[in-house]
DNA sequence: CTGTTAGCGCGTTCAG
DNA sequence: CTGAACGCGCTAACAG
């Protein structure tokens, strides 16, 4: 494997100049098309490769954006939204010719603003795209707006200047699910397990939540079950007896709920949110907006270059099908 | 927000030479430290933040590494062991500071060898994480054997010059965990579910297995379960009526297994491998080695770093424990 | 110990 | 339509 040919080498292998083989790289007009054949030759002949970082060093335009999320990585808990979050934006941003880098919250928890936005640039990152910004995150917060980065908030929180806003409806979705639940069963009295007070997500939830319990007449009843299986199931010990089904902010929740009835050798009809494939190893099948996660971090990477672009942010929502979750590819 | 300084803005405001600034910087010897001291205010003075590309293309070192990992991003299906493997790497390469950029083997697929020598040095890739490459990814392994990277295996196959490979003694793991299952259940009559012919880990696997029947003097069933629970259900209700323990390559598969006794209402112990989390939420409890795949790429970015800095390839097997799963903070 | 200088590979005027 | 020339921000000799 011969060393990498640089364009100066494709230049003196075709007799041009540097600047047109740069411009025939980039289909720039105004150069013959034989010139263009004889460039070309040539790259195919030195297997000729542009270097990204030359070429970024002297437009100025890394093309570089980073994605931030949950994962946890201290335990071995795994988090599908999350890996779908991500699994998406590496994909589109690929498509677009973007380079991602993905970052972990935890890699970043313990830095102030200042330091994250240093970490970012030093890096030549541009746009960023943050997935379930919660209340606590304070210095990721001051960084979006420091306006520094072009930021997409994916089911997050809303947008101002250069930042824009990208997720379902939650107070809708939230709507949709329970309701159906609640009328499929004639239920009245609803143990609403929402997440916690931080997450913008959560709160939408709940906010839809309430409106529906005052719109159906419902007596209701919210807890906050802090996003966690163990904790849904505990308070579904505590006040599952004397309710008439249980609305659940996550699926995993959900499932912690269910656990808990099943001990409790009771029935209650339970609905989830988020649509996971875990339910099914769970052995459940309940009511959630089949949401795919990756299909959201895909139209954020490309709202994200709108944004690079030149155009100003903007919320956007995205569709959400609400229909009762199909395990077809799972066994049960 | 003023627009980023530049090394030589500071070098200004400093009074000293450009050089001396990226002494500083690079805590070379041979500076005083009172003019260290000046360069240093000077940085934050001007919240100066190195310029990562310039230092690449003038260093000719990136400093970029990438990890190849088989993430199925058209199902929305997950896996829990590549997203350890992904975990891993991402914040070891940040510790190491590495820059990691994720691909997904879909991503590749259909590039010839020659294509994805592009993509990666187009990046600036300096070196490759590749987990769990097969037999039948032709043109990643050409990739490999080009030595145009510096590559570390892991969970694949051998190494070569330029190359390491990493992961756990797959013959010796499989042999341990199957062992246990067989002698606390007096087994002597073995279904074994492989994986499939062309993963060099199933491969392993698979010998180590039939190294251990003819140890014990085992009655051994071979049938190939594609890593699929599926499958591996199917075989089950085939096979498993005159056997007397199901060993499988796979936790997915040991799930399917499983699933199939319970269908067909008889019991046989079964044991899976990679200790996966998911089998909690199944419900189910079986030996298994207890991995970390986390660790492993952890362990990963290590080697390749020693690569990269000029020593040359070799095979590292990381430490596994064989322990019973506790699944302490899962309910269940 | 410190400063000067010549690139790294490419993008971009701006004359020819 | 083409090419010379400068600069991006930084590194690495080398010279003082």
């Amino acid at each position: 494997m011969p060393p990498r040919a640089s364009i100066k080498d494709v230049a003196a292998l075709a007799g041009v100049a540097i600047s047109t083989v740069s411009k025939v790289m980039k289909d720039y007009p105004g150069v013959s098309q034989e010139t263009k054949d004889r460039v070309w030759a040539a790259c195919r002949e030195l297997n000729f490769v542009p270097n990204a970082i030359a070429s970024a060093l002297s437009s100025k335009s890394t093309k570089r954006i980073a994605l931030i999320v949950n994962l946890n990585t201290e335990t071995t808990a795994f988090d599908e939204v999350t890996m779908q979050y991500l699994a998406g934006a590496t994909v589109k941003a690929r498509e677009m010719g973007y380079e991602l880098i993905t970052v972990f919250m935890s890699m970043i928890s313990h830095m102030n603003s200042r330091e994250i936005i240093s970490y970012l640039q030093v890096r030549g990152v541009e746009g960023v795209l943050i997935c379930g910004l919660s209340k606590n995150d304070k210095e990721l917060i001051r960084v979006v707006d420091s306006q520094v980065f072009k930021v997409v908030l994916v089911d997050g929180a809303v947008s101002s200047g250069s930042t824009s806003s990208i997720g379902v409806d939650q107070r809708l979705a939230q709507q949709e699910v329970a309701r159906r639940t609640i009328i499929d069963n004639k239920a009245k009295r609803i143990l609403y397990i929402a997440g916690n007070k931080n997450s913008f997500a959560s709160e939408e939830r709940q906010r839809g939540m309430e409106e529906l319990a005052r719109e159906m007449n419902l007596k209701l009843m919210v807890r906050y079950g802090d996003f966690s299986e163990k904790k849904a199931r505990e308070l579904t010990f505590l006040y599952a007896k004397n309710k008439d089904a249980i609305v659940c902010s996550s699926d995993l929740m959900a499932i912690g709920a269910m656990r808990a009835l099943m001990e409790m050798d009771i029935f209650r009809p339970v609905c989830g949110f988020d649509g996971i494939i875990l339910m099914a190893y769970a052995g459940m099948q309940m009511n959630t907006i089949a949401q795919n996660f990756s299909d959201i971090t895909k139209q954020a990477v490309e709202e994200l270059d709108r944004l690079l672009t030149g155009h100003s942010g903007r919320i956007v929502v995205t569709d959400h099908e609400l229909v009762r979750m199909k395990y077809t590819d799972v066994i049960r």
